[in-house]
DNA sequence: ATCCTACGATGGACAGAGTCTAAGTCAAGA
DNA sequence: TCTTGACTTAGACTCTGTCCATCGTAGGAT
């Protein structure tokens, strides 16, 4: 994650305490946080931070690719910091745990030229919806 | 449509002028609309009819599996009629345009048992992204 | 080391999407 | 026709996220 802050400073970021926090945060563990979730964990280093600053940082983390926004529920979108490694996702339906998973082949090669209705294709975006052990 | 009528009726669904409102502007033409797309038109057919009712009909036709709810945006859900023919989407990163696309093979079939982590899979939900013609 | 200033942080108001509740209405069976 | 529980309503409320005016500060210039 010093990754991280290396690449950013690179960028012409400004590092402010903020922002050092939100990136340590997400590289905590690899688990997929809602923007109040990594709010709250932001807290407890930097008890001032505010919300908007942590919704401005995680938005501009996406913008840079270095953060992937998941939205599995309709509800809270989700910030998945596993951003240099193509992956999907896999939900339970019913207590919602998300995973990283890899499928086999290319999903989009899957998308037959005539069903593309003249699109420039750029990405594809597969969730696997079932049953956890522990809910099962 | 009627035949949607018929199944709900079947169902043991009380049928009120309001939901059948509602199943009607579902029936209109397949596009993707909001909840707040769907009240506008049933206000349209039903001045009185409540958003709340709106909200309430389409998370039962949700219920029912005769509607699929999308959400490819992070914001407003949208309802799709087109329940029974599975198929997946294809959405325009500019403009939102929505379109029903049919992939070839089971997207299901693409991820590798030692990659389900013990889920029972029940289904997956795939969302080509990409510009379309016009946007391009 | 200090100063400047533009970029970033703050918090509170605001907005969009959706849910809940208490009270009123009505579909459909007796 | 009567009855009753399911359905509808309006509006308050919640949750997620954005905006804005103001204040603070990182980091280059001196």
């Amino acid at each position: 994650m010093s990754d991280l802050l290396e690449r950013l400073r690179g960028r012409g970021w400004r590092m402010t305490s903020q922002r050092r926090v939100v990136a340590e945060v997400l590289d905590g563990d690899h688990v997929h946080l809602t923007a109040d979730e990594v709010h709250a964990r932001a807290v407890q280093r930097l008890p001032e931070i505010s919300r908007a600053t942590v919704y401005n940082t995680l938005r501009e983390l996406v913008t840079l690719d270095e953060v992937i926004e998941v939205s599995t529920d309709g509800r809270a979108k989700r910030y998945d910091p596993n951003a240099h490694h193509p992956h999907q996702h896999l939900v339970c339906s019913r207590c919602g745990t998300i995973r990283d998973v890899h499928p086999t082949g290319d999903p989009l090669a899957a998308l037959p030229e005539e069903e593309r209705f003249g699109f420039t294709m750029s990405e594809v975006e597969v969730t696997y919806r079932g049953l956890c052990p522990s809910c099962a």
